[in-house]
DNA sequence: TGCAATGTAAAACGATCGTTTTACATTGCG
DNA sequence: CGCAATGTAAAACGATCGTTTTACATTGCA
């Protein structure tokens, strides 16, 4: 395994888990099993990383929301929280804990958003056998809402998610 | 003004807009126009300021969202987000920056949540004329989204919500 | 008048921050 | 063989962290 994808996984887990800016460095190296000088050799800063960390998490989920239908969105969101946790979007916590003043990690924040939203438009056209971006928006603020739910109210938030977005397809159809 | 409610808004919007940890000590005095001492004689420690903080954010929002149907839930929210601005829910936030590690943040979090969902249970009780606790869980699942949504899509992810709700609604009173 | 409370300004505390540097070991390829 | 690349360990960088302390000013009340 390389060692800046070593690192990478090891930075999302500690940022994820304890935050971005509670995370110093030191614990960044060590749970990498790396020195400090390998680490700016292959990153740069701590911004950097954080933002390859946004751009490989990006990634990841873009793969896991690759569906059809909106149910299989929501079934996916449902393995993503029981595979990974739910601890609210990291995307979003990251960018707020720097004010959004890192460039790095607020434009990684922005582009994912941007796929994210897009992606929901495509699969909700899928579904629907055609556009509807009002259908859209209201799955994306039910998706970004079990993500944020879940962390207080656990996989619930997710199902609850789920049914209310049957409901708004199916009156979307008639 | 009293001393510890001028400093406790000035640290609500310094927490607000540039994180709880990125926000030192000095920032919080200077905006307060305190000395240190008097901080800490005040409040005791940066955590202790922040559930503070919490505790006076939660009282007032509580107050925002007294109201008697879903819509005017969703338009409280829209009030919130035209003047508090959307930068996520601060309470997640916090608890996210902390890992969850701080007990008097994690406890005013709990606290918080605990008094949101109930205050939701009420009103869609009211709204609809009897206890609905599926339907009450997607509320909050799209209130939650909209607070999330509106970071990076603004007002429209409050509207999206509201709408959705509405139509949520009309299906449980068939 | 004098004491207690309450405040400020500013220095100092040790710790830790992100980052760089110094010095040295290992390895793979010409 | 020898050099360039790539790594480690560890010290050091100046800055800043949250917090405490020292020394002094102001105020209100007995």
């Amino acid at each position: 395994m390389n060692v800046t994808s070593k690192l990478t996984a090891a930075a999302e887990r500690l940022f994820d888990r304890h935050g971005y800016i509670a995370t110093g460095m030191d614990r960044l190296t060590e749970a990498a099993g790396i020195s400090s000088r390998t680490l700016y050799k292959h990153v740069g800063s701590k911004a950097a990383l954080m933002a390859r960390v946004l751009t490989e998490r990006d990634r990841r989920f873009m793969a896991r929301i690759d569906v059809r239908t909106i149910d299989a969105l929501f079934a996916a969101l449902e393995d993503w929280v029981r595979v990974e946790g739910c601890r609210g979007c990291l995307f979003l916590r990251s960018r707020a804990e720097t004010g959004g003043d890192t460039p790095e990690i607020a434009e990684a924040v922005a582009l994912h958003k941007d796929a994210f939203h897009e992606r929901v438009g495509e699969v909700v056209a899928m579904d629907l056998g055609r556009e509807d971006p009002a259908l859209a928006a209201q799955v994306v603020v039910l998706f970004e809402g079990a993500t944020h739910a879940a962390v207080y109210r656990g996989a619930d938030a997710v199902s609850a998610a789920r049914a209310a977005a049957a409901v708004l397809l199916e009156r979307a159809r008639a």
